[in-house]
DNA sequence: CATATGACGACAA
DNA sequence: ATTGTCGCCATAT
């Protein structure tokens, strides 16, 4: 068994439950605080290959772009959207403004709990 | 070991 | 703004 490859995954859902409600954050940045550089792709991979009766956000993980992942009009699309709507996180022309529900985990965590977050492992 | 694939990302036309 | 290419990286065949 690859223990490493749990191990990557089980940090990378740790990443989406610290998104906080009513943001979002791109698979690049979750691969990031992950500790995975420009392991977007593995963030998705991870996120398709979620166990079931997880409890993980994925809903706030979208494209750097602002784009939802998936295709427009399918199931998990309009989930997701449904989802983010309910958080007031607006998508608009199919897109949603990073600039404003972007998550920034330095400034909230210097604002919850200072010079704790270069203490990891 | 060689290819193909994917819930990505950055960049050039 | 939209589309195409290429780079990345773990898996699947």
């Amino acid at each position: 068994m690859k223990v490493s490859t749990e191990k990557r995954n089980e940090r990378i859902r740790a990443a989406i439950c610290d998104i906080p409600e009513g943001s979002v954050a791109s698979y690049g940045q979750i691969a990031d605080i992950a500790g995975i550089p420009r392991g977007a792709r593995q963030v998705g991979y991870a996120l398709r290959h979620l166990p079931s009766g997880h409890s993980v956000p994925w809903h706030r993980v979208i494209q750097a772009s602002g784009k939802i992942a998936f295709k427009a009009g399918s199931d998990a699309f309009n989930l997701q959207s449904k989802r983010l709507a309910k958080e007031d996180v607006a998508i608009l022309n199919g897109r949603i403004d990073m600039k404003k529900y972007r998550w920034q985990p330095d400034l909230d965590e210097f604002l919850w709990k200072p010079s704790a977050a270069w203490d990891e492992d």
